[in-house]
DNA sequence: GTCTATACTAAGATAGAC
DNA sequence: GTCTATCTTAGTATAGAC
């Protein structure tokens, strides 16, 4: 696992290969099929394995303070998760694997993060139309820091000014129709 | 070119192969050497081609008009753009493809959207950190709409509103430190 | 300009010996 | 569990005939 994302870390997710993992941990390609069924199947530990760190970063971030608090720290954690490692990013967050969907187990992790999330902004009188423009917010911070400013804070840290302005007013006046 | 399009549309952009392209024209895959020099080459070919598509719709969505005006047209344009077809985006505004950047003469064209936004933007009192934020309201949408409603309009139809409450709230205030 | 033939590279996966 | 050997697929690119 450690050498697959070090790779995916170096060289970005499509250039994992079994060949390279299993050079790195000094076996031969075939050899790694006693661990793992397919590429597709490491993929999915992988999905699984960061999935569950970010989960145990929110536990961390604690769930103290009012709702608007929680938000903005749930926020903050999970846009310098996705940031630090783009090729995680790349497998948490976007669908651009080609033909790797999660299993229904590891994705399960996934939908906890989703709750949390949903539960906060409904808390704070954002609905379903609300909680998309918030997840743009996040994914569009998200997307220009790593493609424009990788390591840097250029876009993440408009993070909390523009949430604050996102909850201020969006809740409830400029809902299209 | 358009049947190296029909490919990217309908399979995504890392399915274009020469072999296919070949394929669809009728020849074989060695005679596309004559037209292109290599497969990054016919990738840059795209990528000036498709700006060239985009330069062109935003000045057919003309100047008149306050600059805010202006900017929400400008914006729509853009954003239905790229939304309207997910690998032509992949290629104009991320940087995934391994290998590929644009030449020199290719970017000349992208470089033209960027100034005439920012020319926008400055007018309306928004400076580059504030002209950060806006890329990223785009950015974002465009890729929930893109990865989570394809050919929809659940993220897109926030355009409007978001922007009007960017301008009005962003410019001078929530400027971070 | 187009072809055939081929070199080269590299991937995922399987068979079967040890 | 690990190996060698191999299958299968598929790609970019080049050489040289026509």
């Amino acid at each position: 696992m450690s050498a697959a994302w070090a790779i995916a870390h170096e060289q970005g997710l499509g250039a994992m290969t079994l060949h390279e993992v299993a050079r790195r941990v000094g076996l031969r390609q075939p050899s790694l099929y006693v661990y793992v069924e397919s590429k597709l199947d490491l993929y999915d530990a992988m999905f699984a394995q960061a999935n569950a760190e970010l989960l145990a970063r929110v536990d961390r971030a604690g769930e103290s303070g009012s709702a608007r608090e929680q938000l903005l720290r749930l926020s903050r954690v999970v846009l310098d998760f996705a940031v630090e490692d783009p090729a995680r990013q790349q497998l948490l967050f976007t669908r651009s694997i080609p033909g790797f969907t999660p299993s229904a187990q590891s994705y399960a992790l996934a939908e906890q993060l989703i709750q949390r999330t949903s539960r906060l902004l409904a808390e704070l009188g954002c609905g379903p139309p609300q909680a998309d423009v918030y997840t743009a917010l996040i994914a569009g911070l998200c997307a220009q820091q790593i493609a424009n400013d990788p390591g840097g804070d250029r876009w993440t840290r408009h993070l909390e000014p523009m949430l604050e302005l996102f909850l201020d007013h969006f809740p409830d006046s400029s809902e299209p129709r």
